[in-house]
Order: structure tokens, then sequence, then C-alpha cells
DNA sequence: GTCGGGAGGCTGTAGGACAGATTTCGACGT
DNA sequence: ACGTCGAAATCTGTCCTACAGCCTCCCGAC
């Protein structure tokens, strides 16, 4: 998946090892010099692994002790794990139905007219994309990220963030999406957005909830024709 | 927040430089070099503070040309920036509400026999510390992890993931909770898990998804018992 | 048996070196 | 004047060595 990099590599490696030795959470994994011996890179490749490691909140080092395993990877990574792409793509609608819902209630209830007028663009940049026949992916995102901002909630935007990773990680590892659009969808598709919109604008938090819920049905059906 | 590393140092210090140079996305960033000149440290460091950024999808390195930004950082940043507890801490139980009540109404829906025990288990090792006046911060929370586990959804999972290391970098900044509970509390919060778990069993989601929603909004007031 | 101290191991950090990739820019040919 | 090509400058990726400070564990003293 991440070839090129030897640090990819050792990161894959120590992962290894933790599945095949079973490591537990708070067992100690082998030195940096070890692992670097091992692996037969140098040590400062190894940290840059266990680094990353740490920052996924699978190890955890302890200055002058070693690095200690915090999580079961076999849990924790199964999104670094080939996965099937149609089920993937399944399970990101489901988290995306009960997440971008709430997010348009929320926003619904709490938009500032700033957040409104950042919403107003975006949808005017994803509207002129779309007739201009572009993917517009990104102008798509775009106008969910500012119906996700104008929630004002921290925990939220991250979540919302972190999700997003998983569906691009996704679709760059599964299938290319970008068929031709009819006029008939992109005009659907627009119509979507603005009834999302329009509830947002007129602060109607069950109409913009499942206005959301229907875009995203609608989109899920428009990946994958074929249904559940 | 993390003091003592060097490194950590050194993100803050690359993100201050993104935002202060109003860096947006695409743009270089200077030179490791450069970079461990301005700092005043050695390049290793900057390559592990890099290699963070990297690996939180804010840079993006290439081989031979330099470090470049990659999404907008401002927004992207919210979550490493100092924040309200009270206020992060209500956004948490916000993105719980939603996330957990759909895990267990999937898991009501989809769990596997073997997960049933899993969830079982999970339950009596929460009963068992409760009853000995732990604070099975840890035991709550691997229940509530093997609800998610029991929506056979990746996504779900790894989101569900995302959001606790939120909830336990926010514990961590802010407040000791751990108070000495009155043992009605701790007759509640099993109560609360069991019939959650009950739920789950006899396969009733509306009933699975209620009784998490019930158990959280709990859980917030024993929290903040200021309300809202 | 217990306690303390020391030795060894480990991470954190520094600095230097080189290979290979990429960008830049000037020289050269047309 | 313009396009093309190549060389130099720059940068990341990798390796090496070294040492300070911290942690663990074991051994010896009592």
């Amino acid at each position: 998946m991440n070839e090129g990099r030897l640090a990819d590599r050792a990161y894959t490696n120590i992962v290894g090892i933790i599945r095949e030795q079973k490591l537990v959470p708070g067992e100690r994994l082998p030195s940096e010099a070890r692992l670097a011996e091992m692996f037969g890179m140098s040590r400062g490749i190894v940290r840059e692994a266990l680094v990353r490691l740490a920052s996924d909140g699978i190890t955890e080092a302890r200055r002058g002790a070693g690095s200690f395993v915090k999580r079961r990877p076999s849990e924790r990574l199964a999104a670094h794990v080939p996965i099937d792409t149609i089920a993937a793509t399944l399970g990101t609608y489901e988290v995306r139905f009960v997440l971008e819902a709430e997010a348009a209630r929320l926003a619904a209830m709490r938009r500032s007219s700033e957040q409104m007028a950042e919403i107003d663009t975006a949808l005017s940049r994803l509207a002129a994309a779309l007739l201009s026949s572009n993917p517009a992916h990104d102008e798509d995102w775009q106008l969910h990220r500012a119906i996700a901002l104008s929630t004002a909630n921290a925990a939220f935007i991250t979540t919302f963030d972190h999700m997003h990773d998983q569906v691009e990680r996704i679709l760059k590892a599964g299938v290319e999406i970008s068929r031709s659009r009819p006029p008939e969808v992109i005009r659907a598709m627009l119509q979507e957005h603005e009834m999302i919109v329009d509830a947002i604008r007129v602060q109607d938090p069950d109409a913009a909830a499942l206005a959301m819920r229907w875009h995203l049905s609608q989109g899920r059906k428009r990946l994958m024709p074929d249904g559940l």
C-alpha cells in the first residue's frame, strides 16, 4: 500500500511483531536499537515509525524505559488493513447518516450569520462546479464541512474530519467514481443540497436532519445502484 | 500540554509558522534544515514533528522537493488548540449521543453470539470494578467499545476510537473526575449498562438506542451536575 | 528479608554524511 | 527570441556515532 519509504515498512513490521507475538497492552516491545537491527535499518527510521505508532495511539514511549503497547492493534488497525471496498463504503455511509444528520440539525439551531454566509458560498461554488461538469467532489465536501463547522462543536468537527479521511482512503484504494453524470442527476444533487441549506437558513432542525439523510441516501444509491 | 519533548515544541512551532504566514494548501514550508536552525534543534527532531504533521494529514512530504501544506490548517487544527474544558466535554457528549446510540442500535441488529459474549464479559468486568470502588473508567470504556465492535462496521469503530482519543485528551488536560461515588450512583450506573446490554441481547434496536441515550444523559449529568 | 545503590539499558537529542529525487536556471542550439 | 537540455543547487530519505538523562533490575550490605 505504501512503499518507497523505509519508515512505512518499519511501521508495518512493528505492527506485525505486536500481532504475531500477541503483545497485550502494557507489554514492552523491543528497543529501538534492537528493532533497527532486526529490520536492517537505522535507529532513526525505526524512531519515525514509533512516532507514528504513538501518534496513532497504538504504542506509548517512556523515556529511559522503552516503547509499550497501548492498544491491541488487531482492533485499532482495522482501518489500515485492506478491506472490502463495498462493505467499507456502506460502513462509512452508516456513520455519515448519523453524524451529518446531527450536524445539520445542530447547524440549523446554532448557525451564526457568518456561518450561514460560508454555507451559501460553499453552495454556490458547488453549483458552479457541478454545472460546468466538474467532478466537484471537493466542493461537495466543502459544503458539508461548512455545515459541520456551524455546529460550533470542536469534537464534532474533528470527528467529521476523521471520517472524511477514511472516505478518501477508501475511495483512493477502491473504485473510480467520477462517472459522467446526466443532467437530471446534477439537478437532483443541487436540489438536495439546497433543501439542506434552506432548512439551516430558516433554522428548522428536523427538516435539516431529514434533508441531510435524504441526500445521503440518494448519494449512496448513486454510488452503489445495486442497492444495499 | 505535553512538554518535555522537544519534538512537541517543534510540532507547535511549525503549526505556528503555517498559521502566522497564512500558508495555504499546496504551499511549501521551510526545509527541515532551515526549521532546525530556526528552532535551535537538530534536524532529526524536526523530522519527528514533520512525520506527525503528515500523519495528522496537515502536511505532506515530497522527496527531494520539500514539505507542503495539505489542508486548511486553521480548520484542521481545531483539535490541537487549547479549548475550554467544559465546552469541549459537552461537545464530546453531543458526538457520543448520536454515535453510540446508533452503535447500540446496530449492535442489537447484528451482534453475533461471540460478540454478545464479549459484551457480557465486559459488563461483568465493569460490575466487578464498580463494586470494588475502582474508578472503572477503563472497564466502562471497554464495554462501550465491545458494543461498537458488534456493529461490524470498521468505519464506525475507527470513528469511535477517534472520539475516545479526544475524550481522553480533554479529561487529561482538564479536571480530575474520579470523585467518590455513593452506592446509589454505582447501582444506577450498573443498571443503565444492563439495560443497554439486555436490549442488545434481545435484539431490540430502538430500546438499545434509547437506553444508550439515557445512559449518556445520566453520565453527563453526573459529570456536570450544574446542567447544560 | 529488606533496603539502597550502582550498573546497564533505553529513549531523547545532537550533528555529520551521503544518495537520490526535484527544482531552478543558465547555456546552448535553432 | 524561444524552446530545449543539462548541470548545479536544494531537499528529503537514510545511515552513523555520540552522549545526557531517566528507568529498571539485580546484587550486595545490613
